[in-house]
RNA sequence: CGAGAUGUGGCUCAGCUUGGUAGAGCGCUUGGUUCGGGACCAAGAGGCCGCAGGUUCAAAUCCUGUCAUCUCGACCA
C-alpha cells in the first residue's frame, strides 16, 4: 500500500484545510475535550503524559543550571499589578478579575495571574539584602489565565500550563548571560529532543514583552508555513527592580538595583509538535516525549503462544523504552490505525510466522518503513531507530523551513512573496517602528525575530530605503 | 469586538423548504464467527431536537430573543 495514502478517513487532509486538520487531530487522537468555559480545555491523560515528559526533561535541564522550583499564589492584588507601567498596560486588557469573596465585595479586586513577574518582584524585594543573596534562580510550574478573545487548543487558551523562571542578578552582564543561557536550554530541547528546528534571535521592540529591555525567542515554523513562538527569554534590566525597590548592598558598600530575567514555555509547545510533525494519519511524536515509544501488537492472538511471546518481548523492551502491548480484542488493522493516530514512534508486530522465525516486524511512524528484526537484536535496534526517528523528523522540518524561506530586497518583492507564499521572508530593516507597522499593513506580516549570527542580505531598509543593519525574519504567526 | 456558519442519542449527521408517531451510520452492551491495515452476523440499550418566549388544534420544523461552539478578521506579553 502506498505510503502517502490517507488511512484515517475521519481526519481532514492537511492540504485541504490545515486549521480543520489541526482540530481533527486534537479531538480524534483524544488529546483534549472542550470544557463548559470557552477557551479552557480538558487535557486528557495521553496528552498530559506528554506534558509530564516535557516537564521532566526541561526541569532536569533547568536544575542543571542551578535553578530551584517554588510556588507563588495565583492571585495578584490590583495595586501590585499596577506597579510597573508598561507591564500593566500590556496585560490589563486580558486579565480575569476577582471582585467578590463569597457574597462580599472585596475592598481591592485581584486578578488571576497572567504571569507572575509582580509576585516574584514583591518577594525578591523582601528577601534580597546583600550581594551575598544573589543570584536567585527561581522557577515555577503552574497555570496562568489570559482572557483571550479568540482561542485554539494548545495555541491560545484562556488558561494554560507553563513554567516561568524568574532570576535576579547583581550585574547587567550576569542577567544577560542568564537570559541567553535559558534561551539555549529551550533551543537545545526543541532541536535535540523534539526534532523541531528553531530560529534563535531577538524580538523587535514592538514584539517584546511588556516591561522588558530585551526579549529573545526561539521561533519554529509550522508545516503550513506559519510561525510559532516556541519559547521566550527576557532581560528586564533593572526596570522592575526600580519599580519594586529591589536593592542590595554590594561589596563596595554601595546600594544597587538588582538585574532581572524571566523565561517561559507553555503547553503551546504541544501545538508546535502537532503542527510540525503531524500528518494525515494523525500525530507523529518525537520519541523523547512519546508516552508510548513502542507499541507491541500481537497478530493472530488466538493462536497458541502468541500473546505470551508478545508479553515476553514487551517485558524485555521495558528495560530501555516506554512500551505497551495491546492485547485488546480489536482487530490488528484497527490497532495499527489507532496507534498511528496517537503518534507512537514504533510499532512492533508479532505473529505466529514471526515467532517461528525468531523475528518481528518493526514499523516506523514517521516514514512507515517496515523492518524485519531478529528478536535477539531488538535491544540494539529499537534505541537506534528511536534516535534516528528524531533525526529524520528534524531533517524533514528543516527542509520544510528551507523551502519556505525567501529573501526580499524591495517592498514590492516582499508584498509579492507574502501574498503568494507562506513562510519566512528575510529582509533588512532600519529599526523604525513606522516601517515595521507599514510591513504589517501592506504585506500583513509581523517581525518574528532578528536571528543571531546571520549575514546581512543588503544594507538598506526594505521599506524606507534608509541604511539598515538588522536582518529580520518576517512572517505570519499563530 | 466585527462578519459568516452551526446547535437533533456518546460521535458524525439526515429530517426543517411544504408543521402531523424522532431517524441513519459509527460507537456502546450481550452472544457467536473472525484476526498480517480501521472484520462480520444476530439481538439490545440509549434522545424533554441548545435554552426561553410566541404563532398553531398540533412545533425539531414557522417567528422573536438568548446562549454556546466553529471558521475568518481585529486584538494578542
Amino acid at each position: 500500500m502506498a505510503n502517502d495514502k490517507k488511512m484515517v478517513e475521519q481526519i481532514t487532509s492537511m492540504e485541504e484545510d490545515f486549521a480543520k486538520w489541526y482540530t481533527d487531530i486534537v479531538k480524534k487522537a483524544d488529546l483534549i475535550d472542550y470544557s463548559s468555559v470557552k477557551g479552557c480545555m480538558i487535557i486528557r491523560p495521553y496528552v498530559y503524559a506528554i506534558w509530564e515528559l516535557i516537564q521532566k526533561n526541561l526541569d532536569e535541564r533547568f536544575k542543571a543550571t542551578g535553578v530551584e522550583n517554588v510556588y507563588m499564589p495565583m492571585f495578584i492584588p490590583e495595586s501590585l499589578l499596577n506597579k510597573e507601567k508598561d507591564h500593566v498596560e500590556g496585560f490589563a486588557p486580558e486579565v480575569a478579575w476577582i471582585t467578590h469573596g463569597g457574597s462580599e465585595r472585596l475592598t481591592e479586586r485581584m486578578c488571576v495571574r497572567p504571569t507572575s513577574e509582580t509576585l516574584f518582584c514583591e518577594h525578591y524585594a523582601n528577601i534580597i539584602r546583600s550581594y551575598r543573596d544573589l543570584p536567585k534562580n527561581y522557577n515555577q510550574w503552574c497555570s496562568v489565565v489570559r482572557w483571550e478573545k479568540t482561542t485554539r487548543p494548545f495555541l491560545r487558551s484562556r488558561e494554560f500550563l507553563w513554567q516561568e523562571g524568574h532570576t535576579m542578578h547583581a550585574t547587567a552582564e550576569e542577567a544577560e548571560a542568564r537570559t541567553l543561557q535559558m534561551l539555549n536550554v529551550y533551543a537545545d530541547f526543541f532541536e535535540d529532543d523534539l526534532g523541531i528546528p528553531v530560529l534563535k534571535g531577538r524580538k523587535t521592540d514592538k514584539e517584546k514583552f511588556a516591561g522588558a529591555n530585551a526579549t529573545y525567542t526561539v521561533e519554529a515554523l509550522m508545516h503550513d508555513g506559519k510561525a510559532l513562538q516556541g519559547g521566550t527569554s527576557h532581560n528586564f534590566g533593572d526596570g522592575f527592580a526600580k519599580a519594586f525597590d529591589i536593592k542590595y548592598l554590594d561589596k563596595d558598600n554601595k546600594i544597587k538595583y538588582a538585574h532581572q530575567t524571566s523565561w517561559g514555555v507553555s503547553t503551546r509547545m504541544i501545538g508546535a509538535i502537532i503542527m510540525t510533525h503531524g500528518d494525515d494519519n494523525g500525530l507523529v511524536l518525537p520519541p523523547a516525549v512519546a508516552p508510548i515509544q513502542v507499541v507491541v501488537v500481537p497478530v493472530q492472538m488466538h493462536k497458541e503462544g502468541v500473546v505470551e511471546a508478545a508479553a515476553k518481548v514487551r517485558d524485555e523492551i521495558a528495560a530501555y523504552a516506554r512500551v505497551k502491548m495491546d492485547d485488546s480484542d480489536n482487530s490488528p488493522g484497527w490497532k495499527f490505525a489507532e496507534y498511528e493516530m496517537k503518534g507512537v514512534p514504533l510499532r512492533l508486530e508479532l505473529g505466529p510466522r514471526d515467532i517461528e522465525q525468531g523475528q518481528c516486524v518493526l514499523v516506523r511512524r514517521d516514514n512507515r518503513e517496515k523492518i524485519f528484526c531478529p528478536l535477539d537484536k531488538l535491544a540494539e535496534t529499537i534505541p537506534a531507530l528511536l534516535a534516528d526517528i528524531t533525526k529524520s523528523l528534524y531533517a524533514k522540518a528543516a527542509a520544510n523551513r528551507a523551502n519556505r524561506t525567501w529573501e526580499a530586497h524591495s517592498m514590492e518583492e516582499l508584498c509579492e512573496i507574502a501574498a503568494n507564499h507562506s513562510g519566512y521572508i528575510k529582509a533588512m530593516w532600519c529599526g523604525d517602528l513606522e516601517c515595521e507597522l507599514k510591513l504589517k499593513e501592506q504585506a500583513d506580516v509581523s517581525s518574528r525575530c532578528m536571528p543571531f549570527g546571520e549575514e546581512p542580505i543588503g544594507d538598506v531598509c526594505v521599506c524606507c530605503g534608509k541604511p539598515a543593519k538588522k536582518l529580520v525574519y518576517w512572517g505570519k504567526a499563530y
